[in-house]
DNA sequence: TGACAAATAGTCAGCGCTGAGTATACTGAT
DNA sequence: ATCAGTATACTCAGCGCTGACTATTTGTCA
């Protein structure tokens, strides 16, 4: 995927160094990704060994040189590539906090409670930023992007506001459990 | 993650070999995780090397060796160490189709909804077989497991509805904006 | 105008993971 | 009795990724 977003950005924004398409990642997809500088600079550097773009060195002044990457015409149709094959869309999450339950009889019924009320003021506050952002990058993007934008935005949208519910219905679930248990404590008594 | 489930399954079910850690995951975790063999026999080495878990060779007549492990006494407190670090519960997904959509200045509609309605068909099916294997594990699970299965089965279940809802959103949007384009083309005709 | 933080630009060792491969044992069809 | 196919059990080279590091340049506030 990574590669991709490379070679559509650079193909957008023209000739960039490592540095710069690290900043356009962030600027325009921070809330989707979390890609790391050496990642941009390792697929950098395989890209160029294989010849999907070609890379000039910048010396300005005498100061060290910068390294620009421009996408080569092979890499123009790699580009193509890529984006038909990344139509084929997979679905398969894994959630680590499964395997905390796989294994929550070994754990305290409150340390649970508590885990998801955390989680939950996490994510209802995950989705605010969310849907800020959303209203934000609406107003400034030209009308051709809106559809895609929105499309995006709904799909991380819709996935928060998944796990939020999730998380307030196994709560729930739980302090019932609990309040039934100190019951038949207290039956037991 | 996966030495965790490494340590539980072992604690749970006693000493048993790399293949039949790999077994156990398979069968008791099948639709929430996908771990490979080498990585169980990756961690088992790196665990064993550090203590958590000790080896020890298995000769039934003169056939190959087979190692089977089991969980020391260290490797006990750090299942609990583990699982109480693992309450801290992340999520931030990524989703590869975004990038997709990021670039659909490049893409044919037709594609986009295409695609999206093989993704719709697969998201049901999903869904479909998730809830069979839901019921049908909580015939066979001890009571006292019921409420943990059925909180993970439902946070699997939760964001495939989200997927598929999603998916099925965006493509009528794609939809709409192409015959409303198409509407255009006509009226520019 | 000196000093300290932040931004820019890049490198590298090493970790986690797994596709592809090896080798033996069992099982069922012919 | 044999052969194919599957299950068991494990190994290893090498890929993708990133934390931690280096080094320079540019604010920025006193």
């Amino acid at each position: 995927m990574i590669p991709l977003y490379i070679l559509g950005l650079l193909l957008r924004f023209g000739p960039q160094h490592g540095y710069q398409i690290k900043k356009l990642i962030e600027e325009q997809l921070k809330d989707f990704t979390q890609i790391k500088l050496p990642t941009v600079y390792y697929h950098l550097e395989k890209m160029e060994a294989s010849g999907l773009i070609t890379a000039t060195c910048e010396k300005q002044g005498e100061r060290p040189e910068k390294t620009v990457y421009q996408v080569s015409n092979i890499g123009a149709d790699k580009f193509g590539e890529l984006l038909s094959q990344s139509l084929q869309i997979k679905y398969h999450p894994t959630f680590d906090i499964d395997c905390t339950f796989y294994f929550s009889d070994s754990l305290d019924q409150n340390e649970m409670v508590n885990s998801l009320e955390i989680h939950i003021g996490v994510m209802k506050k995950t989705l605010e930023k969310l849907n800020i952002h959303h209203r934000e990058t609406l107003e400034y993007m030209p009308e051709s992007y809106k559809i895609s934008a929105n499309i995006i935005f709904e799909h991380h949208i819709m996935h928060y506001k998944a796990e939020l519910a999730w998380a307030e219905q196994s709560c729930n679930t739980l302090k019932e459990v609990k309040s039934y248990g100190k019951d038949q404590d207290h039956r037991d008594q």
